[in-house]
DNA sequence: AGCCCTTGCGCAAACGTTTGCGCAAGCACT
DNA sequence: AGTGCTTGCGCAAACGTTTGCGCAAGGGCT
């Protein structure tokens, strides 16, 4: 019977089709479990996404999961908040076998490594690329802030401020970088009075906002879209018209883009296909297709112009 | 062996310290697939989302992810992409054993009698009483509602117009009943020009606000966080000053109140105890300790006041 | 001192599949 | 017509646990 489902051996056609009705009629689809024992296949796999609740991950879950049940596998989620990382991982082993794991990363590389090493699993990362792994998928965070910066300096903008992430972190840093090389190719200023930290959380943002706003600056590219809607929030209080007086643009398409005042200029980013592509790449580790093929970097999305940025007054 | 590490049967305690030790030692925890095939118990769940990506959800699977693993179980997470609901169950159920499902759903009575449907295992409904299950876990957002309006009734408003969800639904009449309720008892009024239905979505956010103004509101209750700070922009766009010529409150405590301009007062929402609850429900139902204790209603949290809502200009 | 009962331990069956292997039957070729 | 090869099918072992049951040993009671 078991040939039959999995259209696999040396069956008769008329066995076959008698087999295949009956069980389709019963709904039989046969025991997972059992099958997983025997086969030591589980068709699961597990993705752990930290602590910092960053909007992005919960769009790369959903399109991981809807990749991995097309892949006729089913999707673990584990929250890991911040403690032993390599528990969370160990835990979900003890009552469930798992196949292989999406880690969704923030930065402390110490901590990803840890939390790798619990595993001897296969394994994908997103969200960052962490040196010598080989296993990585992110997103070309530092080309998407490049997009961002030329469309402010196509609009004449001359002095643009950076709102930055985590400085130090690989996501913070590719930002910071684009927003930099945007500004090298043009020859315009790009010094460290015009970078103002606020990681990634609003609660910082009013400072750096300040600090930029002291610098001069007409625009502001700002690392997240929580941040830069923070941002132009801390203008309005200090009396700054946006985009007439400042500028702001940001990366990671979303509504909230929309329904801030004014509407967000961002640059979109692909994190629904770094989920998927978690997925098939996890897959393909898992079947031992290949591995190690390398770290995947995607391309940005497309700028979506809303009203946040305009060319700068004279 | 096994009667050891489950503390079960009859061993001699040096016995069982000798093996606790070794396992110990060697990191054993045993097969979870074997032992999910002898004991016919998975230790897994399934938490099915709904195609509206509303952020309620990622924190309610969050949550119920600490919590199944707390209980030692696994979540799995299932998108359902709004075709027929069955099929997602199913397909799960062909290569996972579940134990229980949590659906998280919408509205829409039929669909989701339908997708309970395609299961014999318990489940547990959140975020909308469905009549005659008994086993639903929501929110009481009409008593949400009705803490929000009394806020604004408090600060002197007397025509308080109402951003309506999807009337129809349970959650959309839910807080339309409590926007009602806390203006009848004040004797305010609460007609049908004062309310305007805008959905989910930022879509029609304008033209609802619009309407509002048209009857002559000097202050907005928002079914939703994402259609409240929606309003807010509109408001903006209008020329309204928000909160000196219009106030704008609505409910679900999160970033987004925070970074809109100004930042929006909202109510508190138990969103991680709805999915804790939910899990909590679930695993009774699971180990047959109860079955259809009735439905649960969380009541809300508390008011957060910040710059969005004010006393009306004389 | 003998008997019975309690206590601990180990053997083996069973969970529901997958899959290797052997056997039977049918057909083609010599 | 007989032999050999191909093809289909069914039997049984194995995956790694859990758990019932039987057996042995030791201690207490009569």
């Amino acid at each position: 019977m078991s040939r039959v489902l999995q259209n696999k051996g040396r069956v008769a056609d008329e066995t076959r089709k008698r087999i295949l009705k009956t069980a389709n009629r019963l709904g039989y689809h046969g025991n997972p479990v059992a099958r997983a024992l025997k086969t030591a296949k589980s068709s699961t796999i597990l993705m752990v996404v930290p602590q910092i609740e960053n909007p992005i991950f919960a769009s790369a879950i959903i399109a991981a999961e809807t990749e991995a049940r097309r892949a006729g596998y089913a999707l673990l989620v584990a929250y890991d908040q911040g403690g032993v990382g390599s528990e969370v991982i160990e835990d979900i082993s003890r009552y469930s076998m798992i196949e292989g794991v999406i880690i969704a990363s923030f930065d402390e590389d110490d901590r990803l490594r840890q939390t790798l090493a619990s595993t001897n699993r296969p394994h994908v990362i997103i969200n960052r690329i962490l040196q010598g792994d080989g296993n990585c998928i992110a997103i070309d965070t530092c080309a998407a802030a490049r997009i961002g910066v030329e469309h402010l300096i196509g609009l004449g903008h001359r002095r643009i401020g950076h709102l930055a992430g985590r400085l130090g972190g690989f996501n913070g840093e590719a930002r910071r970088r684009g927003w930099a090389e945007a500004l090298t190719q043009t020859g315009l200023p790009h010094g460290d009075e015009l970078v103002a930290e606020a990681g990634y959380s609003p609660d910082r943002v009013p400072d750096a906002v300040d600090a930029l706003l002291g610098a001069g600056v007409t625009a502001i590219h700002a690392a997240t879209l929580l941040t830069g809607a923070a941002a132009i929030a801390r203008l309005h209080v200090r009396g700054k018209r946006v985009p007439e007086e400042v500028s702001v643009v940001t990366m990671h398409d979303d509504l909230l883009a929309c329904v801030a005042y004014p509407a967000i200029t961002t640059v979109a980013l692909p994190t629904e296909e770094m989920g998927r592509a978690a997925v098939r790449r996890l897959l393909a580790l898992v079947d031992g297709e290949a591995q190690d093929i390398g770290d995947l970097l995607l391309p940005p999305g497309k700028l979506v112009e809303r009203s946040s940025t305009a060319a700068p007054q004279q």
